[in-house]
DNA sequence: ACACGGATACTA
DNA sequence: AGTATCCGTGTC
């Protein structure tokens, strides 16, 4: 594995920001993450454990870097990492991609998308990856048809609110690659 | 603008 | 078993 054992072993927030820039691939196709947010187990009424028994199950019991798996809306699976082992637990949400990596394949479980919106949002990556809820609990650091590997240089990354939320709305837990256009929303107005 | 769709966790 | 809610997308 290229990415260090301890990455998921600190808190989410920070997890999420320096998830930007990674490159992940799972079963040959993926790209650079360019788009994330962090959930806390701690004071996030957002988190999937402040309502869910089960998640708060999923968290005791699972890894750090255990895929954390889900349908939301009844349509789409949404793509997780459990983040556990330091100051708090949550998970970070992978929200959108710059394609690398298969993008034939991509293309073709995406319907013939263009490039530029094959993975520019929560349920469109896990479609053109081809992730759904057979991936719950498996593991990033483990499963040897995934890989997470780190930028090279560091890249700029700006913080932003959460989308698509109305719960712990306010908290700027999502975080974006300055200046791409692979982004599921566009990052709020710098100041 | 709105329809689409199902798992989860409530109420009882 | 019935209902409310949910971290979205494509097409209208």
């Amino acid at each position: 594995m290229s990415t260090r054992d301890g990455f998921f072993k600190r808190d989410p927030v920070t997890c999420a920001r320096e998830m930007i820039g990674c490159e992940l691939v799972w079963n040959g196709s993926g790209g650079v993450i360019v788009e994330t947010e962090a959930y806390s187990v701690r004071n996030d009424e957002a988190c999937h454990t402040f309502t869910r028994p089960s998640s708060r199950g999923f968290v005791k019991r699972m890894p750090a870097g255990a895929a954390y798996v889900y349908l939301n809306y009844g349509v789409h699976w949404l793509l997780n990492f459990l983040v556990k082992g330091g100051s708090e637990d949550g998970f970070v949400l992978i929200r959108a991609l710059e394609p690398t990596c298969g993008i034939q394949e991509m293309t073709l479980r995406r319907n013939g998308t263009t490039p530029k919106n094959l993975c520019s949002g929560p349920g469109k990556l896990t479609r053109a990856l081809g992730i759904d809820g057979a991936f719950h609990g498996r593991n990033l650091l483990s499963d040897p048809s995934a890989s997470l590997r780190h930028p090279s240089a560091t890249p700029n990354v700006q913080a932003c609110t959460r989308v698509g939320i109305t719960r712990s709305a306010d908290f700027p837990w999502r975080f974006v690659a300055v200046g791409s256009r692979f982004l599921s929303v566009p990052a709020d107005r710098q100041r």
